[in-house]
RNA sequence: GGGCGCAUAGCUCAGCGGGAGAGCGCUCGCUUCACACGCGAGAGGUCCCUGGUUCGAUCCCAGGUGCGCCCACCA
């Protein structure tokens, strides 16, 4: 063994090694009847790994190792999401490089050169998951556009329809000019700019003044309909009932009183565009105002006049003629949030069109309910409201996207107009009979296939032996801002095709910030590849160093704590030699003859329950700091220096102890650290088997009495160090370890006496206070209490022994 | 505008009712036969501010200040 770990060529061995030989794969290492599952959050198939995606994976893979450790039958459920919107814009952007684009070569060959990219460059993620040891069962690889998962997709579908979930309905959409297809709510990125408020005269049309309205989109004054006002505005009490006259298209349009106007903002009066504002669509429709459109899909004009121009030219054509009759009052700089295509970042524009609708009121119930009755939970219990709150209060979602990359949505429509919804594909129309039906064009929205991953990814609508043993899972990992869009509807599908819970608990993993506190984005160009660390240090480190900064909700990324897991998997490393150099021919038992043996058995125990109880909490970054601690302080600076002299005297218990308190530290560091511990358990004699599928080690009951075994030594030995005053030792094994460990001959500097004098006083004086304090001694609990008798006796017998 | 969260050592963060901690950085001493990616010692903190509860508050409560994230149809 080199003095000097280098991860890289360790790490490839065994992620090839573990792959090639099964024990990836579901239910490798099974030891019990008991099932574990976890499916990866399928990343877009056109997506590289970012941080989040490695912090996720660390997460679940520790998860997996430590439950395939115990002997669960184990599955990590890997796979892509097709990404309709993201995936087509781009292959779209491709072709506007190539000077043509997705009208001109037509939908056919857009989806075929999209699969054919997708094939050659597409779906690299996976690979970047196996270089950070990631123990997916990549043998069972999905894509959500896989035959049969399409089959899943559109018995979904069907089966929504055929219980009257599904509608049509024209209405105001989030849409996107540049991809031309509505997207949900949640697709919508919020964007502070800076922009101009107008406030433009409507004059009565009766004559007599009129009423200023405020507007940051004059070109949409073309399709107004009516100037509404708060009914307890007193400003207007008299404008309401009356006529104004919207300008350019010198139109007349009653004035409405509505309790949706805020009186506060600009002049208090609106004008009511319901075919492109969102609000306004709702005000018009109480209103019994008719809908008019000034401007298309592609988000040019279409007004009668106006054809064909941009909204900008539009834009200073109304200016002009407002200008012109002094009907332009004002123009204010305005900073506001505007809607924005979370792919493209084209400004989202509001339009009434036909979509298809699923409605959420009561298809959300069953998982509010067993959100409410916790059989499944969010961690932490913040995201478990949000959750709930937000299946309370979830608007119909809007499943039909006027792309072309992905689920078609499966409604045929024949002469007649008779809809039908069925899969496999109807021959006729079940109404009337005609046999030429035509496809709605539309497909669905990419969440409406990645709400059925835990169970279409185990064979369903098939009720395989998978599905079976497989479905319902237990954990899933992801990101704060998927909650409404993924886990949610995960839970309320699963309960509405299987009736049962797609996992019992959801891990929201924290973001992490760029080092500057930024968000990680390409835009910024804050964002660190994960691949870098990985690189530099080791897949082991950056795992160690992701789970450690993963405890609260927003970290920022920091490459110390990777160090400190290189040089965890270092100091590893090296305390491993030194064993493994003294114990040729030896075989691992637990035969703890020595003081130092008892208590490091102890130790090891103690810290395996504190890790389980880690992993178990889903507190990583706790597993992190009782692992780091029992390696460094616990094994290496205590146990492994008292051991030493004895392993050198070729002492066959300290050996033969030796090796199995190794072996039960390599196992308590796999699930962070799968590389390193598994290369060093390469060496044990006597370990054929895989380190990834061993036992977890088994406590023993008797080693716990031993915990406190080297207090005293502890003790004496800082006393020493500070102060070069040795305090008496009890036992002759005490004596043993304080010499081996501290090592007096080497010493060479006198400690100060002084300090370490006046260090105790202090010390005493505190204790002696509050153990003078009746208050203190009569409320405390008894232990505490009890604590700090303890502490005083200590402090003064070393003070005395110090002189004193 | 709503929700959630964070303010502790120079930096990144743990601790969350009874002695202020870790890693990195810094200072000093060590080429000690596992490791200089190391070993030992050490300096460095009104635990954001103001009140309150308590025998006792970094920790609980209220208010303030400053940050961050998520969400959101004030034109």
């Amino acid at each position: 063994m080199e003095a000097l770990y280098d991860p890289s060529g360790v790490e490839r061995r065994w992620q090839e090694r573990w792959e090639a030989e099964g024990l990836y794969a579901a239910g490798a290492g099974r030891r019990r009847d008991e099932t574990f599952v976890i499916c990866v959050p399928p990343p877009n198939v056109t997506g590289d790994l970012h941080m989040g995606h490695a912090l996720n994976g660390a997460i679940q893979d520790a998860l997996v190792r430590w439950h395939r450790m115990q002997g669960y039958d184990t599955l990590w459920q890997p796979g892509y999401d097709h990404a309709g919107i993201s995936t087509q814009n781009v292959v779209e952007k491709q072709l506007v490089a190539e000077g043509t684009s997705r009208r001109e070569i037509g939908r056919e060959a857009f989806v075929a050169r999209t699969w054919d990219w997708l094939e050659k460059t597409g779906m690299t993620i996976m690979g970047q998951y196996r270089r950070l040891g990631a123990s997916l069962d990549y043998s069972r690889e999905r894509f959500t556009m896989d035959d049969d998962y399409v089959r899943a997709v559109m018995t979904f579908f069907v089966r929504l329809w055929e219980q009257g979930w599904i509608y049509r309905a024209n209405r105001i959409v989030n849409w996107c000019p540049f991809h031309e297809t509505a997207i949900s709510d949640l697709e919508v990125e919020h964007v502070e700019m800076d922009d101009t408020l107008y406030r433009i005269l409507y004059p009565f049309a009766d004559g007599g003044g009129g009423l200023t309205i405020a507007t940051v989109r004059p070109p949409t004054l073309l399709a107004d309909v009516a100037v509404a006002v708060h009914p307890d505005d007193p400003r207007y009490a008299g404008a309401v009932g009356r006529e104004v006259v919207v300008p350019v298209v010198e139109r007349r349009v009653p004035v409405v009183a509505d309790a949706r106007v805020d009186p506060e903002f600009g002049t208090g009066a609106v004008k009511i565009t319901p075919g492109h504002d969102p609000l306004d669509f709702e005000i018009g429709r109480d209103h019994g105002l008719e809908t008019l459109t000034a401007i298309g899909p592609d988000g040019r004009m279409v007004f009668p006049g106006f054809e064909g121009l941009s909204q900008e030219e539009a834009n200073e054509r109304i200016l002009a003629w407002l200008t012109e009759r002094g009907q332009l009052e004002r123009r204010d700089p305005y900073r506001h949030a505007v809607g924005t295509c979370e792919r493209c970042h084209t400004r989202i524009e509001p339009l009434v069109s036909p979509q298809w609708w699923c409605r959420m009121e009561g298809l959300g119930a069953p998982a509010i309910e067993a959100l409410r009755e916790r059989r499944v939970r969010f961690h932490p219990e913040s995201q478990h409201r949000f959750a709930i709150e937000s299946l309370e209060n979830a608007p119909d979602w809007c499943i039909s996207r006027q792309l072309w990359w992905g689920h078609q949505i499966p409604v045929w429509t024949c002469r007649d107009g008779h809809q039908v919804s069925a899969w496999p594909p109807p021959e006729s129309c079940s109404e009337c009979g005609a046999s030429e039906l035509e496809r709605d064009p539309d497909v669905l929205d990419t969440w409406f296939s990645s709400a059925l991953w835990p169970f279409a990814t185990l064979g369903w609508p098939d009720e395989t032996d998978e599905l079976a043993r497989y479905y319902p899972g237990d954990v899933s990992v992801t990101a704060r801002e998927i909650i409404r869009l993924w886990e949610n509807r995960m839970i309320f599908s699963g309960l509405f095709l299987r009736g049962d819970i797609p996992f019992t608990d959801v891990i929201i993993t924290s973001t992490i910030l760029a080092a500057d506190g930024r968000r990680m984005s390409k835009s910024l160009g804050t964002g660190v590849d994960p691949m870098e660390p990985i690189e530099a240090h080791g897949a082991d480190a950056t795992r160690y160093g992701l789970l450690k900064i993963s405890s609260t909700q927003d970290v920022r990324y920091a490459i110390g704590a990777i160090e400190e897991g290189r040089k965890l998997a270092n100091k590893l490393w090296n305390v491993s030699r030194l064993i493994l150099q003294q114990t040729a021919g030896a075989e691992p038992a637990e035969r703890p003859s020595a003081l130092e043996e008892r208590w490091i058995l102890a130790r090891l125990d103690a810290a395996r329950a504190a890790v389980e109880d880690a992993w178990s909490r889903f507190d990583f970054a706790a597993a992190t700091n009782v692992l780091y601690h029992l390696t460094f302080d616990d094994f290496c600076d205590w146990y492994a220096e008292a051991v030493k002299p004895r392993l050198y005297d070729g002492d066959e218990d300290a050996r033969a102890t030796g090796l199995a308190a190794l072996a039960r530290l390599l196992a308590l560091l796999h699930p962070v650290m799968p590389h390193v511990t598994e290369e060093i358990w390469s060496y044990l004699p006597a370990r054929e088997e895989r380190l990834v599928v061993a036992p977890w080690p088994e406590p023993d009951a008797a080693y716990a009495e031993w915990e406190g075994a080297l207090e005293r030594v502890q003790e004496a030995a800082r006393v020493f160090r500070r102060s070069g005053v040795r305090v008496e030792l009890g036992g002759e094994e005490e004596r043993r370890v304080f010499e081996a460990v501290v090592r007096p001959e080497r010493r060479q500097a006198a400690g100060d006496a002084d300090a370490e004098r006046e260090r105790l006083r202090k010390e005493i004086a505190r204790a002696e206070g509050m153990l003078a304090n009746e208050r203190f001694v009569g409320n405390a609990p008894a232990d505490v209490v009890e604590a700090e008798r303890a502490k005083l006796e200590r402090y003064r017998g070393e003070l005395a022994l110090l002189g004193e």
